[in-house]
DNA sequence: GGTATGTTTGTAATCATTACAATTATGTTT
DNA sequence: AAACATAATTGTAATGATTACAAACATACC
């Protein structure tokens, strides 16, 4: 995987991570395929370079991550968490059809706020569902 | 349970569903309690009244008015579904802390849209996570 | 009463995720 | 470089939410 591993170990010991194998592939991974992926996913994508791999470590390796806050979860689909590796905020769009998760740059004039009716406000997410654009052009195409 | 059932059975046969007496207590459930139950806390709370009702029937029933459009479902926790019997589409907000969903009526200006970057949305879930109110104020008071 | 259809129920299966304990790797100290 | 303490990885088992399935039951219609 051609990937800026130097960076990723920066990433991890400022965050009091060891930059182990595993954990750098997992970052590259999600650094590179910027598909909101499942740890399953995850899992069968890396077991090529890395046999032995664990999806135990998958598990405690996002889980890690995301205490740290380099990674975010997802949890837009109802039945599996995904896991998201990009700097600033943002919302999701799910396709029904073809299950595509899509980032959404919005002007979310929430995403700003930490209180809200009296409550403090760490989070947000925003989740959009529907009929994805290539989905409703095919969708089109198949109907002439 | 002191309902309203004339006009759950009514909501029940506009939408094709038989008005049978355990989809009209879980619903009378869902309307009395609006605190986004889990499909186990319907149970617990209705195998009092129906000693006979299965966990089988909880989903079937809940499943079968989310595809009527009868009732929303609410993913925030990650872990599990929640279950919204609430006519206006609105957010909602999750306390870290103490569990509690709350209902969030926020002027969102994507609420009603239909279109998004060529997409087509059908739904749109908005979730807040953070400290809620009650649980900052007991923390503070704690902390004295 | 008989039949078709839809609903409920209990049990078993599935799937994502976590718990746990043994093994192995890593960074630091000698 | 060897020894040590600590943290990470691994495989397996357990958990928990949800669905699959088939039998029993209810309801309405002929
Ligand atoms: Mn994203
Ligand atoms: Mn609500
Ligand atoms: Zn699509
Ligand atoms: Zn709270």
């Amino acid at each position: 995987m051609i990937t800026n591993i130097p960076h990723f170990k920066k990433v991890l010991l400022t965050q009091g991570l060891k930059p182990t194998y595993q954990r750098l592939e997992i970052l590259a991974y999600l650094e590179k395929y910027k598909i909101h992926p499942t740890a399953e996913m995850i899992y069968h994508a890396l077991i090529r370079d890395i046999p032995t791999i664990s999806k135990t470590t998958i598990y405690n390796t996002l889980n890690a991550l995301i205490r740290k806050g380099i990674i975010h979860e997802i949890t837009i689909t109802g039945t599996e968490t995904r896991y998201d590796y990009h700097g600033i905020p943002h919302h999701h769009f799910l396709c029904n059809q073809c299950g595509k998760i899509i980032d959404i740059d919005v002007e979310c004039p929430y995403l700003a706020k930490k209180e809200l009716g009296g409550h403090r406000i760490e989070e947000l997410q925003g989740y959009f569902k529907g009929i994805c654009k290539e989905c409703l052009r095919s969708g089109h195409k198949a109907k002439v």
